[in-house]
DNA sequence: GCCAACGTTGGC
DNA sequence: GCCAACGTTGGC
């Protein structure tokens, strides 16, 4: 079981029209940077990941779940391309802002903190426990 | 809206 | 295979 991050500006792709997507979830197509695509080809179904804002709110506002392994993306013709299907689970109760993870000291090794530009990016369980704590969502 | 950081492309 | 030029991302 491992843990993730997935950036999306909310005039792309919104937390709100994820969670409308429900069950059936959707591609996380759209990624052209290799780095992000070999994270999701690594993702398992049953893998749990942060959704989070960038741009303007930059906070994560919500929890998903890997619910297809890396197929092609849809939105392309170029074979390098893959991406996984996620869904909405819950939202956060609290979201846990930039600022903030920025201010602990335990997550200054977050990827998000040290390559902010990375739009997959994979999450240790210690952050992701931490995080979790934060943002009052149980574990 | 600016710009630093980073990734990609293409000429050599 | 190097590197300059260019494009994009995202924090500020």
């Amino acid at each position: 079981m491992q843990y993730w991050l997935f950036k999306s500006e909310t005039s792309t792709w919104s937390w709100d029209q994820q969670v409308a997507k429900g069950d059936a979830g959707e591609e996380w197509d759209g990624v052209r940077n290799y780095q992000a695509r070999n994270f999701m080809r690594q993702m398992k179904v049953g893998d749990q990941g942060f959704f989070y804002h960038s741009q303007k709110e930059r906070a994560i506002v919500g929890i998903v779940e890997v619910i297809a392994e890396s197929h092609p993306d849809s939105t392309t013709d170029d074979a390098r391309w893959d991406c996984v299907d996620i869904k909405a689970i819950k939202p956060v109760k609290t979201p846990v802002t930039l600022d903030e993870i920025k201010a602990d000291p335990r997550l200054s090794e977050m990827v998000l903190v040290r390559n902010s530009r990375l739009s997959v990016q994979p999450v240790t369980a210690d952050e992701w426990r931490i995080i979790c704590e934060m943002a009052g969502v149980s574990v």
